[in-house]
DNA sequence: TGAGATAATGAGAATCGTTATCAATATGGC
DNA sequence: GCCATATTGATAACGATTCTCATTATCTCA
């Protein structure tokens, strides 16, 4: 399945509308928060988190590992592959970045600055991703588990189907599924 | 992750109930209803997906492609990597075994034959898988869709947590995550 | 029953996303 | 600037899965 981005229908928290459109300003918080977190373990900054950081912030969401790589290299043609995923897992365990494996085998990171959890809608006809909240869905989770003698530590919720673009004619979408 | 394979806690359907111990009565089923629906298609049938078949139903639920493999081999050393794989995605296409992908990057598949769709929880701890149905967490999957525009065609939920065992001390989880 | 058409197989190469290796380089504290 | 060591880049390795293609098996029909 070919996955893209697009955010446009979700409704955006507070902090979202003041984000500029490049994401600059999350991805100066964000960068801060890298340095003082990796200060803590005494570890080094260096020239390619801060690119890797920046870049990231400006793609939005859901960023593949493999176009974040591209974006990086056409700012800095030296940044290896390896150092992408490094510095992506890196920014997972420091709580900046979270990671997502939808159905079609790669890792996509979404930023975790000032956002609450949410579930995904992945339409199988153009690839679009929208995000969504429900508490009573997450209610129920928990009922569930309980009631198997689970402690929920965390979930995954994807829902996979057609949006109203590709469902009436095809039109909307660009790229159908292989 | 490791995932291990348990559904003592499931409660069973009648079907289920009738099951022998091996799992014999589904694989006969499961096979002449591949035979007519090889038939119908002018596809050959051959010894490699009896036994494939019929290993496949002898080992329960949730069965990894490797360990299927594995357990073929030393039935018949001869069959391949590939037949296998290839026999699995047969018996998916023509509705005889459900294929799902959990979160530690391989494919397990599920019989399907008389069984009602069904999530899963997954215990961190151990690797114990128990499935679950919830008609009210998949009217709100629905609902939630809906609003967004989107139609439902299918989805994945998967709760992660610690089961009861493997939270009253370590005691029964026999291997903790790496 | 046997020949011909073609589907299925086995072995291994190829693929894809990701991680490991390791020598070379950069960073930060002194 | 020097040193210890964290980070990097290039590339090999990896694990799961699929592809390739020559060989073998299965079916159909005479």
């Amino acid at each position: 399945m070919r996955i893209v981005i697009n955010m446009a229908t979700r409704r955006r928290t507070p902090q979202e509308e003041e984000r500029t459109s490049d994401g600059k300003v999350e991805a100066q918080a964000a960068l801060s928060r890298l340095g003082s977190w990796l200060e803590e373990r005494g570890l080094k900054h260096s020239r390619q988190r801060d690119v890797i950081v920046e870049t990231f912030y400006g793609m939005g969401g859901h960023v593949p590992v493999d176009g974040l790589v591209a974006r990086v290299r056409s700012l800095d043609a030296r940044v290896s592959v390896a150092t992408v995923y490094r510095t992506m897992k890196l920014l997972a365990e420091c709580g900046i970045a979270v990671p997502r494996r939808f159905d079609d085998g790669q890792t996509r990171y979404e930023p975790a600055t000032g956002r609450s959890h949410h579930d995904h809608l992945i339409c199988t006809g153009c690839g679009r991703i929208v995000e969504f909240e429900n508490e009573k869905i997450e209610e129920l989770q928990n009922r569930v588990a309980r009631s198997h003698g689970f402690e929920v530590e965390s979930h995954k919720l994807e829902l996979y189907g057609r949006c109203d673009r590709c469902r009436r004619g095809e039109a909307g979408s660009r790229e159908a599924r292989p």
